[in-house]
RNA sequence: GGAUCCAUAGCUCAGUUGGUUAGAGCGUUCGCUUGACGUGCGAAAGGUCAGAGGUUCGAAUCCUCUUGGAUCCACCA
């Protein structure tokens, strides 16, 4: 054996062996009991990044349980992250001083497609290298023709069951992007901004009202006013008609308890195509809606003499004619909102109304919130319990349709004579109710995580026969915590509605990996790591073990670069430990001899010090094993590291190596299996060098440690 | 506005149901080392456990408040 361990001629190559052997597939213990993780399906428009290495958790319980002898299944995919992946790719053409304008839809799908393709294998092998014990021959893709289907048989179900409708509201929209989105998407930010007190004169009579806002340019959308019930000051208005400026349009001043009487000037103007709450007032009073931005985040025709500007520019342009008007009261310019932004290109969202797919949320939350509180999922650490809860419990419909081209396309036709809807599982309607056959398929795509809100049953019922049977629920779904709501959540509502059974039964979240200055690591930023430039330098063992080692799972952590040393270190102290094993092996007068293997009947011929490492190795058994069933690796790693350093090397190595010299046989046995139970206990941990150093030692079975017994 | 998390040695962090002189890695200081490992071994220095109050025989650990930092949700013109 070498003086210093060498990880790069070591983990391929093992790698490479137990997939081969087929070890990553559950028909290893095929009477087993089943326990399944499915990876949370990267985003296959990049190579990975380093926060992916904390998949090594999955990774740990996939190992433990498979040596514990279920039917264990890790099952990989990836995700074809719609908007996320167009985004990506549009940055890319733009580099190329091309848009998506330049090409037609399927042309644009193509194009990402290949480019995605091109990604996956880089994917792959970043997984392996890490060491991943994968069932690579079950692996899915959210775009594969046989999860599409599920996606469209779900549509449909919800459809069906009236879950879903078609409804035209106002959506999230990013006029940058030219797609809607969910509430999730939409970030806020605190900006400066300006509070505007205009005048909107009474139509009869003399006088006026005063409304504040921060969005002027909005006005020529206005269908009312609305006061406070409770407020004197506007008694006597309630009902009458204003004029608006710069149209032939009057509009009533309604009453309402939802008015703020304390903002502003009390009075607000409704703008119902363009703010939230006005479209919600607006309902409420039987408001017409008058959309005066577009799409393209200009003003449209309706917005009389400021059609064509944007937004923005609209805005100075509307108080410069209001002043000319004198209907400026005053100005507020030290005003600091919220606004909200695209989450991708940090442009503001512009609320506009527009027909889209909606979700009916409450009746699939109200399940999901009774699985979770009867304990029928579990989340650790538990603190998420409560956040998932919240929100649930406060859950808004969602839209799921995207304006992209990168995606499953929505199967939903519109009969361009009775416009009516018709959905099906995929195939085109022969014609509509009405007798029309003039239909046309919606242009829309579904929201990524509409399709990824199935994955736990989706790549399971288009696998192996038995699989959904054997492997749903999943034993645990473990992630970063922050997609909790966007993932995770979804997941237990869909899952539960689809299947009438959990997703999975507990939820293991860990914690964030930033740079080595504590910042979130981003593209934009520029301080993403590329997991396998430290793989490369550390090997993967140490990096594994360094994302377990020292923070307590689920908290955050930073990249940290004499951590990542100090577990080579270890590597490397392991790698001697097994070197010195393996020289008391090749010593003359152990050779040749056929050493028992240790037995509890040994130990009345045991010394103190025997005795005493034989105790602590049945501890750390314990200890490890309890400490992975509640997920506190940290303990786990924690322990392992203190053993085997500073118990088994520093301390009986170094008390036996004179009885070696003179040919104890009791100490080798003990030595032996100490270190045969320290390799199992660390295994999941790390490993290739575990594996490579089972392989140097003379001991019971042939079989590789990765499908050895857990010891107990 | 609601919720959550964090503040422990110079740095990065452990310390689960409260219990003996509060731990690790890195760093620092001193020494050792030539057949397991200098990616090593032995030893040492270093902490009013953010602050205040409370519960308790006993609190880094539980409760309240304050300060400072982070995050999530909702979103008032």
């Amino acid at each position: 054996m070498d003086k210093v361990y060498d990880h790069k001629k070591v983990e391929e190559r093992i790698y490479k062996d137990w997939e081969e052997k087929g070890y990553f597939s559950p028909e290893i213990n095929p009477n087993g009991k089943p326990y399944s993780i499915i990876l949370p399906p990267p985003n296959a428009n990049a190579p990975l990044h380093f926060g992916h290495a904390m998949y090594v958790i999955e990774d740990i319980l996939i190992r433990y349980h498979r040596m514990k002898g279920c039917k264990t299944l890790w099952l990989p995919g990836a995700d074809h992250a719609g908007f996320e992946t167009q985004f990506v790719f549009e940055k890319k053409l733009q580099e190329e001083g091309k848009s998506r304008f330049d090409y037609d839809r399927e042309t644009l799908y193509k194009m990402i497609w290949d480019f995605v393709q091109g990604n996956r294998p880089i994917m792959e092998d970043q997984l392996r290298r890490l060491g991943f014990s994968l069932d690579w021959t079950r692996k899915k893709f959210t775009l594969d023709e046989d999860i599409k289907k599920i996606v469209y048989e779900t549509f449909k179900k919800l459809y069906n069951d009236g879950f879903l409708y078609r409804d035209k509201r106002l959506v999230n929209y990013c006029t940058h992007d030219g797609t809607s989105f969910s509430d999730l998407e939409v970030i806020y930010k605190e900006k400066d901004a300006s509070l505007y007190f205009i005048k909107y004169p009474l139509a009869r009579g003399k006088g006026f009202i005063t409304v504040a806002t921060t969005r002027p340019e909005t006005m020529l959308g206005d269908t009312a006013v609305a006061v406070n019930p409770k407020d004197k000051r506007y008694k006597e208005l309630i009902g009458k008609f204003l004029s608006l400026p710069f149209t032939e349009r009057q509009i009533p001043v309604v009453e309402d308890s939802a008015v703020d009487m304390e903002f502003g000037t009390g009075a607000v103007k409704i703008t119902p195509a363009h703010d939230f709450n006005d479209f919600e007032l607006a309902k409420r009073h039987n408001l017409q809606m008058v959309q005066v931005i577009g799409f393209d985040g200009k003003m449209n025709k309706k917005a009389g003499m400021f059609v064509g500007m944007y937004a923005k520019a609209a805005r100075k342009a509307v108080i410069e004619e209001m002043k000319k008007k004198g209907l400026v009261e005053k100005i507020n310019e030290n005003y600091v909102h919220r606004i909200g932004l695209c989450y991708k290109c940090k442009n503001p969202i512009e609320p506009l109304p527009l027909e889209q797919w909606f979700v009916k949320m409450r009746p699939l939350a109200s399940s999901a919130i009774k699985a979770i509180k009867d304990n029928k999922i579990k989340f650790y650490p538990q603190r998420h319990k409560k956040t998932i809860l919240q929100f649930l419990e406060n859950i808004k419909d969602w839209n799921i349709s995207r304006q992209i081209a990168w995606g499953i396309r929505i199967p939903a036709w519109s009969c361009q004579d009775c416009k009516n809807w018709i959905v099906t599982k995929e195939e085109k309607p022969k014609q509509c109710k009405c007798g029309s056959g003039i239909l046309k398929q919606d242009t829309d795509t579904f929201d990524t995580w509409f399709s990824s809100s199935q994955w736990p049953f989706a790549t399971l019922m288009t696998n192996k026969k038995e699989d959904l049977k054997s492997f749903y629920p999943n034993s645990v779904m473990e992630t970063m915590y922050d997609i909790l709501l966007f993932w995770v959540a979804r997941m237990i509502m869909v899952g539960i509605y689809k299947t009438g059974n959990i997703p999975f039964r507990e939820v293991v979240l860990h914690g964030m990996v930033k740079d080595p200055l504590g910042k979130k690591m981003s593209k934009s930023k520029g301080n993403v790591v590329d997991p396998l430039e430290i793989v490369d330098k550390y090997g993967a063992d140490a990096v594994r073990f360094a994302l377990v080692y020292g923070t307590a799972f689920g908290n955050d952590q930073s990249l940290s670069f004499p951590k990542l040393q100090a577990m080579r270190n270890f590597t490397n102290k392991l790698w001697n430990i097994g070197r010195f094993i393996e020289m008391q092996f090749s010593l003359e007068y152990f050779k040749e001899k056929n050493l028992s293997f240790y037995s509890k009947e040994m130990d009345k011929n045991l010394l103190k010090e025997d005795q005493a490492i034989i105790n602590a190795t049945n501890q750390l058994i314990k200890k490890t094993t309890s400490s992975i069933d509640s997920y506190r690796f940290h303990d786990s790693a924690a322990q392992l590291y203190e053993f085997i350093w500073h118990k088994l090397a520093d301390i009986y190595v170094e008390q036996i190596k004179e009885r070696l010299k003179n040919g104890d046989e009791n100490a080798l046995i003990v030595l032996r299996h100490v270190w045969i139970m320290s390799l199992k206990l660390l295994h999941p941990f790390m490993p290739f060098i575990t594996e490579e150093l089972w392989n140097k030692i003379p001991r019971i079975t042939k079989t590789e440690l990765i499908i050895s017994k857990w010891p107990k």
